[in-house]
DNA sequence: ATTTTTAATCGTATATTCACGATTGATCGA
DNA sequence: TCGATCAATCGTGAATATACGATTAAAAAT
């Protein structure tokens, strides 16, 4: 019995790695990511003032890790409290451990 | 002493991480990544039957995992053999793996 | 009631990504 | 030598991404 393989695109476990892989895949995003550790919690501001980049373009990055479902996003009055998801963060690491030992097992 | 925080987004390790995040940020790369895994080598044309995708679209993404370090890609005569990159699938774990746990250990 | 503050959104420009078919250049086989 | 094979590259089009300033809407402060 010959198999044929025949690889689809649209595993949802393929693609969910690499929708969290690709909101990794800015340095800003990065680093808002790693500020969030660090702070725990920070509004849009403060995040503005930290990052040598505009408020509107930060938003932008913070809406991608939203979407991605890396971050949340608490409307506090004016402010929005953003916050690390740790739901979305231990998604990230069982799902890029799990993809770099697959991969790390057959290295040539 | 107060420190003025400002985070630089051309951090080396920052955009490092941000370059293989954004390697693997399409679900062909990581599909063509885990037959690497599978295969230990494979041609491009093996990848191209494979995959629902063109030859010159795979040969696209074969070129940004390749220069994202995460695979080489030897001529062997009128073909070219793919390789998982071991140096950079490690630094794919180690980077990742890296970011998760500084991310992980403060989720509030 | 008015002004200020905050962050999302809009509009825009430019750059990059992704996909394809066609072409090229190199190598292999006949 | 000639034709076939393979993969990179070119050219193209459509979609996304990235950045910015300006505007908006909502809430807070005056």
């Amino acid at each position: 019995m010959t198999e044929t393989i025949t690889v689809k695109l649209d595993d949802p476990a393929v693609k969910r790695s690499a929708q969290i892989a690709k909101a990794l895949g800015h340095p800003a995003r990065i680093a808002i990511l790693k500020l969030l550790a660090q702070r725990t919690t920070c509004f849009c501001g403060d995040i503005t003032e930290v990052l040598p980049l505009a408020q509107s373009t930060v938003s932008q990055h913070l809406k991608a890790l939203k979407s991605a479902g890396l971050i949340t996003g608490d409307v506090e009055g004016v402010r929005t409290c953003y916050c690390l998801n740790p739901d979305g963060v231990k998604e990230l690491e069982s799902t890029l451990s799990e993809l770099s030992s697959e991969l790390i097992k057959t290295c040539c």
